[in-house]
DNA sequence: GCACTATAGTAACGTTGTTTTCATACGACG
DNA sequence: CGTCGTATGAAAACAACGTTACTATAGTGC
């Protein structure tokens, strides 16, 4: 007989909304460390120390702390799915450009994030089966713009899904170097166009008009 | 006055040979952890313990843990760096692909350096200065190869630095969501040649001819 | 009132990177 | 040859980490 109070309640529910808040305010602990002061300074003594409590606590809502990094592993896909629906255009293919800018300004937004989705700062996370499946979606919507593409034949051939894949490692690669700020990101956006821009006209049946490069190299 | 041995005596070099062999054993014992048991095994301890002796020798040798991580961390980019030099190809487009390849290729037979690379698996590394301006000589490779394109006139235009970071992020966006098994890994081949072609279409006059692609897909 | 369960705080355990302590070995020098 | 000083390495200690008992308390159902 469990000490859990009856289900139906009113008082039930005000105890639920307790574990509810409890939950959302180490999430929001967690998310504020993590962006302010990367993922070093997530620990669960100091998570539980910025909360007022003890470690006890995190260890009964998420197990582990594999459960919050999981937990902020997702919120950072879903913020990506959210930037890529919220993406906007007035044909297709400008709806899909959107979307690759929305993936970089999104990614710049949210570097910690970032870092957890796609590095391992966090030693032995590894998202669970169901967290890899759900952080799909962003594809899913990216792949969907492309069907749209393919319908109006700005795109010609290839299955929605596997044009997503090409397009979303471009923009991953590009980004991606973009914040290890490996070479000096000086023209990271240009970078960022034109291999995005290459990705898409791969798949088109005619090649664009590229937009201009750097001054053409003298030929000796 | 030092105990060190006076320099320019025999025993003075091969005091010097026995503390390059400790190094050497050092990092062959951290290099063969780190690709046999993941970065996660990379602990001062257990090297110590596997060349039998204690963690103050790896101290005295390299400082910190950083200074191991940073010693893998450029041998992880003097492989690609190799790697990459070793390529060839009867025309300067097809050393270039060779080229692409042969990212692919070392990353996947060196995964464990890719994600020291790329990835941020020990907590704390950060690469110094020196190492990071050592990790862009692949780059300079790259870079060459492109300049080597520029002049047979099969890129038109860009410069070639730029044109080799443009592919250097594509590589490493396909390669790295291969790496991370990101959605399922069964064309990731096909999507790798695909995106360094489409990269590599980009700076070219004529865009040339594309492999097949999956079946058109039924327009409605 | 009583038993039982869920929860939280305290303190511990084992492991990590790192530092300190101490002993020893060995070149330099009187 | 003996002493000094420095370099080096082993052992242990330290701080911080994730995690796990242990304990106390509060609250539900009987």
């Amino acid at each position: 007989m469990p000490a859990r109070p009856t289900d139906g309640t009113p008082y039930a529910a005000a105890h639920a909304e307790g574990k509810r808040a409890l939950r959302t305010l180490a999430l929001d602990t967690a998310s504020t460390l993590l962006e302010q002061h990367g993922p070093a300074a997530l620990t669960m003594r100091r998570i539980a120390a910025e909360m007022g409590c003890s470690t006890t606590v995190l260890y009964t809502i998420f197990g582990s702390k594999s459960g919050i990094a999981e937990t902020l592993w997702r919120e950072g896909f879903a913020r990506l799915r959210t930037a890529l629906e919220e993406a906007r255009g007035p044909d297709p293919l400008a709806r899909l450009a959107a979307m690759g800018h929305a993936y970089r300004r999104n990614a710049l937004a949210n570097r910690a994030y970032y870092s957890i989705m796609f590095q391992r700062p966090i030693p032995g996370f590894q998202p669970s089966e169901q967290a890899r499946a759900e952080s799909l979606e962003p594809l899913r919507v990216l792949a969907d713009a492309v069907a749209d593409c393919l319908d109006a034949g700005v795109f010609e051939r290839g299955e929605p899904d596997y044009i997503a894949r090409v397009l979303w490692a471009a923009s991953h690669g590009a980004v991606s170097l973009e914040l290890a700020d490996y070479e000096g990101a000086a023209d990271a956006e240009q970078r960022f166009d034109d291999l995005i821009g290459a990705a898409a006209a791969w798949f088109m049946p005619e090649r664009p008009a590229r937009p201009d490069v750097p001054a053409p190299r003298p030929r000796p």
